[in-house]
DNA sequence: TCGAATTTGTGCGTATGTATC
DNA sequence: GGATACATACGCACAAATTCG
């Protein structure tokens, strides 16, 4: 008789205000499900709903054995996706880690292989040829103080690295040190940059390498650095997006 | 014994599946939760639980009293964030809709306001004056074929605007002309700009609002508009993650 | 036009497994 | 080991919306 409103929905919204104001500060003790029961007088099956709901949400995290709990949320990290650190040296990631007194770390994994369809258009590669290799794909898991922050699968035509000290991106003189510092050594200065971002939830291997519940939202950044308007390098970039903002600007050109 | 993956789980991975080869196409009806029970052997709560998922999950919609269907995907569209149509004439997302041959159109309220504190500190405005208005609150929803596909919120300062022909955003000589032309008229090009790209899952109101199912992912963006220095206009907008990819691009200085 | 069958959404009660404290 | 708490699972009931004869 109080509402037309599905009683979960009530149940939520009451935890959503609670903790939207602090009256439930991050970290405290959400009531059980038998104490929402109690307090709300509802069954088993609207408190699950209700707890599952603000889970999904990311305003609560359930611990099984112990209880569930508002949500730390750590603070939105920005990340400034601009150019002018183009000629900074080290890699992009490292540079901007420092920034914020963040130690930066990171694990990959190369290997040649026959780039699929969507990536060949990216990259302008054209038919292939047998099962011949002709990118090298490097997967790799960004951390920042110890913690997963970011997942990249780089694609590199082999056909620009191959045969010279940059092939493998984390081997050698220059690993470790960013798309566009390698290609310069090599003579192919980046001079254009493209993103395309998008969001999704994350895949059950995202949110497991992420350290972040299933069905947690992802940011999606589709990269193309190209080189004398040629594609130079492309990658997949999947971040948590209840960590990171993506930081974007541009200054007009005064007639443009 | 089959498995230690729960019985919700392995049903919605086998609709995931059917639905991504093609084998359930869009607009197909998945199987009602009386069928799921006997083709699957489970109860009621199993089935129902695996057609929230894929719902929540955007794969489905589920409608009552008829059943529940494979989503159909509209193409993603790319939103073109970038400055090189800023002598164009007219609204940004009028030209980029007319580019893609869909039909722009969108409904506005306006309303003087005193400005809560984070736009106060986008907009750089000071203390607060009594109760007195400081800034023009307009609020758009905007629609592609007749489609709501974005909403926005924009703050301009009355510190500038105020007196002008261009207080009103929609009305006057200059209407829906954006804000970059308007704030052009009186004095004030936009020079620089800035947008902070996140997601989140949508409010109930968002996703009313958008037609979307409850719990959408939705991209934001928080953008600025400066002048000389000075922030002319800031904006919060929403849009589906499921419509749009944002692209941004920058051709860097050579030195740079 | 009307009514019956179907389907989803919501809600209740109970039981078992497993992790935590 | 015992109490507590969450996750999963079974079975049932009813309301509202849709479909179709």
């Amino acid at each position: 008789m109080d509402s037309d409103r599905p009683l979960w929905l009530r149940i939520v919204e009451h935890f959503r205000q609670q903790i939207s104001t602090g009256e439930l500060p991050p970290g405290a003790r959400l009531p059980s499900r038998p104490e929402i029961m109690r307090e709300f007088g509802v069954s088993d099956a609207v408190a699950k709903q209700a707890a599952r709901v603000l889970v999904s949400e990311g305003l609560a995290v359930a611990k099984p054995g112990s209880g569930t709990y508002v949500r730390s949320k750590p603070q939105l990290q920005r990340l400034v996706r601009a150019w002018y650190r183009g000629n900074r040296s080290g890699s992009p990631f490292a540079a901007e880690m420092e920034a914020q007194g963040r130690r930066a770390a990171w694990d990959y994994t190369s290997r040649t292989a026959q780039a699929p369809t969507s990536i060949r258009e990216r990259l302008g590669l054209g038919e292939p040829t047998g099962d011949l290799p002709d990118v090298l794909r490097t997967e790799y898991v960004f951390s920042a103080d110890g913690q997963p922050v970011m997942l990249s699968t780089s694609w590199e035509p082999l056909e620009i690295t191959r045969g010279t000290p940059i092939a493998m991106p984390e081997e050698g003189p220059h690993a470790g040190r960013g798309v566009a510092e390698r290609m310069l050594v090599i003579g192919h200065p980046i001079d254009d940059w493209r993103e395309t971002v998008g969001a999704r939830l994350g895949t059950a291997e995202e949110c497991a390498k992420l350290a972040h519940p299933q069905g947690s939202v992802m940011l999606t950044i589709e990269r193309v650095y190209e080189s004398r308007g040629r594609v130079a390098e492309t990658a997949d970039i999947v971040l948590p997006a209840d960590l990171y903002l993506l930081e974007y600007s541009a200054r007009m050109g005064a007639g443009e």
